[in-house]
DNA sequence: CGAATAGTTGAGGACTATCAAAAGTGGTGG
DNA sequence: CCACCACTTTTGATAGTCCTCAACTATTCG
């Protein structure tokens, strides 16, 4: 977390000893368990210490739309801060580690230090970013791109979060979980998969990606980091 | 722009006052003009006074997608305070009355007033919670539910504006932009619209709206604007 | 008023969804 | 360590929504 954060807003030793003094608590929580729910008040920040969780909304009909997959490092619930009420859930993909800082603690070491702040509100800044690019995945590519989009900016952010390369890593997220972030059924999902795979596109073993050419699969898509926003501090 | 902060921050004289008291530039665009292009570094902050926008990015093939649309008093670039690239662009939907607050001004103020400091990170965070609510929209509503969906949000923000009433208002905008926004294409808003209105949901005449049973087209999207979070102070 | 833009309509096709069932995988308890 | 159960992946057949292309009409703006 204070890696993501330092590549948000540029941080001094006191910020640093701050962030790392945070009182928190650890627990482990399985697979599935909700860490958010649409229409709770927040009373704690959780950080993703391991394992992975993703956002989601459910419509009126019952349908679910993933709308963002959280990687180690990612605060789930920095909205806590300012706003008193979920619009959504955060559920988590795999068994996970969760730090759980108390927000009145947050609130005081926001206070007290500027740069914290300002690399928060950047934080927050980038996923609305990152929610963008996700508006036009669903919205105007075909299958095979929004899958390839999501795969690449999967590998990119956990490239940049030092936990794998962009040639290969766990994807852990099943069939329907990919559909219901690429707003497609699973069924088409493997379909498209298998198509993907038949092009030399990516490899599978289990739950296991492989992009052999990380290239043509960037270019399939034209997916282009920028709104990632990796670099704020340089 | 101040009652819209109002509503996210509890601001006292002195934040008014200094909100009031910005430097800024006034000028008319022309519809169709960019606000702001991507790539483009910020230089000033745009205030929308009169006229509505609206935010879009494209594809490496050249497909666009409407991202969000701004109504009056809404700051259209407020990323600009902390990234120093714009992601995506901003474009004028009819002319506008812009007021242009130089960027350092703005700096300035929001580290002398806290509060309006928080009023604009919540309003950004509202927008990311309204991204999210638009990746649902075009992953997992059909046609005449997107625009339907569309409709009602536009509609209730205009009415908290003080800008209309959701029983009817005037659209500002063409069926390929409703397409681009919804992530159809510009005959099938035709043809849904066509329906909707056999339907009774909506009354059409030029670019007007108007929508008899408000209810009727809330059910039909499944509209809940919890997501719009439009109470923050209370 | 005239050109450009926007809206409308038809026909045909492509992509994706739906339904259903089989095969594979992983986790749990005895 | 195996058996069993739940979940996930795969495959086939069919249907439907939405797209593409194209032409025509209406509206808007200079």
């Amino acid at each position: 977390m204070l890696s993501k954060l330092e590549r948000r807003a540029r941080l001094n030793q006191s910020d640093q000893d701050a962030l790392l003094s945070l009182p928190f608590t650890k627990t482990i929580v399985d697979r599935g368990k909700y860490l958010v729910r649409e229409g709770a008040h927040t009373t704690g920040l959780c950080v993703l210490i391991t394992g992975f969780a993703f956002r989601h909304r459910l419509t009126a009909d019952g349908d679910r739309q993933i709308v963002s997959v959280h990687i180690p490092g990612d605060l789930v619930n920095v909205d806590g801060v300012l706003l008193t009420v979920a619009d959504h859930n955060v559920q988590t993909l795999t068994r996970c580690e969760i730090g759980t800082i108390p927000l009145p603690a947050m609130l005081q070491l926001i206070d007290a230090h500027p740069q914290i702040r300002r690399a928060l509100w950047t934080d927050t800044l980038i996923d609305g970013s990152i929610y963008r690019e996700w508006v036009m995945n669903v919205g105007r590519r075909d299958a095979r791109q929004r899958i390839a989009h999501l795969l690449c900016e999967f590998g990119r952010r956990l490239e940049v979060a030092g936990l794998g390369d962009s040639t290969g890593y766990k994807l852990p997220m099943t069939q329907e979980q990919l559909a219901d972030a690429t707003g497609l059924t699973a069924v088409h999902v493997n379909r498209s998969l298998k198509t993907m795979e038949a092009e030399g596109l990516v490899v599978r073993e289990k739950r296991f990606v492989g992009v052999p050419r990380w290239e043509r699969l960037r270019d399939l898509c034209g997916f282009n980091e920028l709104y990632l926003q990796l670099d704020q501090v340089a």
